[in-house]
DNA sequence: TAAAATAATCAACACCGTGTACATTTGTTT
DNA sequence: AAACAAATGTACACGGTGTTGATTATTTTA
């Protein structure tokens, strides 16, 4: 955001750079492709890359970065912005259609090889959404909740890996009345 | 097991191999460490090495591989082997106690820079273990039931994480307690 | 539109880890 | 002691890395 408008040259060769980048991701670990291999992709010379990024985890990152942004963004005002104690239903919703929208990359980041360290933010993201929504209405039994909280996180995006992995077959609101109602009893008898 | 008892000097390299490479994940991700760095920490030639890994990737299997094969033996006779329909809290505790024990190894292929994938097949194997307990006594919805085995196994393989984060202070029966809990509250609904 | 600024290209370079080969030395087993 | 297996040392070609400096192309500005 805090970014300006970038020369069309630069957006064209990010852009290039990034897609050779995913078609290789689809095809082979992280670790496995070359800076080479990417610019070849995109038909741009490898000094033009590391005009840009220090390495192929550098390019990475910031794809994760990007998604990260996006989801605390839709995290941040699922029904209208207000903590209601429960988790806004509206907010998983819309959580799980960006999912589905972006489903390609979605699954490289979260599936096969992908980035465990991304994994655990993610899942820290959502286990924090947990914790401000509930901490708001009830009681909490401090000992017992962080581990609660993180099961519910770990959960919720293990049910999302599944629908991924399955060719997302279920509509993000099943999934999310799933969700939440996973998530729900888990808590009832805790609090 | 189908193995036969190795010769000293190939148990001994892959001794010092395998303790050089632990310590080098400390420090750095899978992705970072070379053949070179594993050989020169733990005294011995680069060629001794290809001599029984392929790369440092087949040296994080093997160990990996092992760590399953441990876990599974202990999920299999947990009170004594029989399917009570609810998941044995002794099989859990004795799970987590082998966790405690190796919590060096576990600490790194589970958390920081770990392996998704091996995630993944640990998470699996738990969820198994559910599907078997719980289809064996109850008559399961089967469209939901995929997703409910993958909330609760991803959950107790996240609260596994956060208690190794947290340097174990609790014990594996505290744990076991609060990840039974979690999961036959999820459950209760649905069957 | 011309000039200044910025981006991408091209070619060349030293560097380093890789994986393999083969002869040699060390140790284990029979 | 002899036969066998494992580890060493050395050397090699290969390929990706990251950087540099000069050149060309494109965008911005004055």
């Amino acid at each position: 955001m805090g970014e300006k408008k970038q020369d069309h040259r630069v957006r064209f060769t990010k852009l290039v750079i990034r897609d050779s980048f995913i078609a290789l991701l689809k095809a082979k670990p992280l670790s496995k492709v070359t800076v080479k291999e990417i610019c070849e992709g995109a038909g741009i010379n490898r000094a033009t890359f590391y005009a840009h990024y220090a390495d192929p985890f550098d390019l990475l990152h910031q794809i994760e970065e990007e998604f990260v942004e996006e989801v605390t963004l839709y995290i941040g005002n699922g029904a209208g912005g207000e903590l209601t104690g429960d988790i806004s239903p509206d907010a998983v919703r819309k959580i799980l259609e960006y999912v589905q929208n972006n489903a390609e990359i979605c699954d490289i980041l979260l599936n096969s090889d992908g980035d465990l360290r991304f994994l655990q933010e993610i899942t820290a993201v959502i286990g924090r959404q947990f914790v401000a929504s509930w901490t708001a209405s009830k009681p909490v039994k401090k000992a017992e909740a962080e581990y609660i909280f993180q099961y519910s996180a770990s959960g919720s995006v293990g049910m999302i890996q599944k629908w991924l992995e399955g060719g997302m077959k279920h509509t993000p609101e099943e999934l999310a009345g799933l969700m939440l109602r996973m998530t729900q009893r888990g808590y009832s008898d805790f609090f």
